[in-house]
DNA sequence: CGAAGTTTGTCACCAAGGTTACAATTCAGA
DNA sequence: TCTGAATTGTAACCTTGGTGACAAACTTCG
């Protein structure tokens, strides 16, 4: 299957697009630029195409995000499927978050002047947006609300169960980016990964964490 | 001035809608509705009104968000002038934040079908809805990075300066719901901020905290 | 196969925040 | 003015996660 394919198979499943209609996603995939990337890469680098939609159709992604400081903070890691929204016109400020490709990777980038002459025609589009942005400020409330409130070990559970959830139960990432996730050493995290381990929560191998009971995840991080 | 010509005033200088003349400004107003409610009251808890936009008039409200394990996590206060989106249609779930007022409060509350009636005409009110939850998300993702990244005391003074920042000097709140904002212990809190009162940062009272350098507390958040 | 680089598992030491408790202060209402 | 509740300031003790370092295991590429 070609990335433009599966680009289109993705935006039809896509939540935030649902109630609309296969023209809209026609015209996103219409108006996107499909790119390819090798690992490392950092997405979204180039011109005025710095905000939009992207997609990520094949591989996974790294996102990162300014802390004051200078410092940037990884938060998250995306599998295919995924979409992110983000604009410079509201609020200003610099980009909001920053993708790194962690393998080869595919991307639909749609930008901000791509939406506009969408909408143009199909005034909804704005709504899709809004419901996409809505469900990215869904995961960050939460990940804030977890990250203030849960104990270490909670914390990671939690986090895992999400990311299996959502991008398949075997996540490809190394302990050290995990631990960064979290707001923990790699050396905390890894102690509770040995004792996920043991309890058959899952499987640990080399730059890969094989999630095999989310449900107890869940039990832990409510516990 | 009444309650709503305070709202009215409100709206013609919210950021998310800048660009969209002062006609949607008034037809949130005309389909919205005025509530007042008492400290310690619960907003958004009547029937289908759930959801939709809600925009603090005056007083101030205390922002809760649920964690794993049936936790309510205070994560922010907001005043005059702040205003929150949700919704129940994108991704179901559960309402994503509850709003507790910390004092006598008015809110102006556009629920979502009175949206849905705004957008008949005015189809452009969808493209407010998605700046605004950007400003939202963009929040979130400071306060999640902020909270995985930042240690105890630079965490503290961020979000200072962040509340001081956008909702005034004054910030009306006592230690110990500022210390759950932050995912710190009330003793933490304390001995950081006698630290800041003692460098001339901000002014301690009973119940109230007075920034006054926040340069200075931005300067501690970078360091 | 062999070497280089990455990732994991582990250690001892240490700093720092959490817990629990209590006294002092401030405020609100009778 | 007086009383009770809420809030702040502070203490001792203790758990726990961070730091820095290092060896072992794994992967990859020549």
């Amino acid at each position: 299957m070609s990335p433009r394919e599966r680009a289109a198979e993705l935006l039809t499943k896509a939540v935030w697009l649902q109630g609309h209609g296969p023209e809209m996603a026609e015209a996103l995939l219409a108006h996107g630029r499909i790119v390819n990337l090798p690992a490392g890469a950092w997405a979204q680098s180039e011109g005025d195409e710095q905000t939009g939609i992207t997609l990520v159709v094949e591989g996974a992604v790294q996102m990162m995000c300014a802390a004051p400081g200078g410092r940037e903070v990884l938060f998250g890691q995306a599998g295919p499927g995924v979409a992110l929204g983000q604009t410079l016109r509201f609020g200003g400020g610099p980009r909001l978050v920053t993708l790194i490709c962690v393998e080869e990777s595919v991307l639909l980038v749609v930008p901000d002047h791509a939406l506009t002459r969408i909408a143009a025609e199909q005034p909804a589009l704005w709504q899709a947006v809004a419901a996409l942005v809505y469900l990215q400020l869904r995961g960050a409330l939460m990940m804030a609300a977890e990250a203030l409130a849960l104990p270490p070990r909670q914390r990671l559970a939690s986090r895992l169960e999400v990311m299996a959830r959502t991008g398949g139960p075997a996540l490809r990432m190394n302990q050290q980016a995990l631990a960064e996730m979290v707001g923990l050493s790699r050396k905390t995290v890894n102690f509770y990964l040995l004792g996920f381990q043991q309890a058959g929560l899952l499987t640990l191998g080399y730059g890969e964490i094989e999630v095999r009971d989310t449900a107890g995840l869940r039990r832990i991080a409510e516990s």
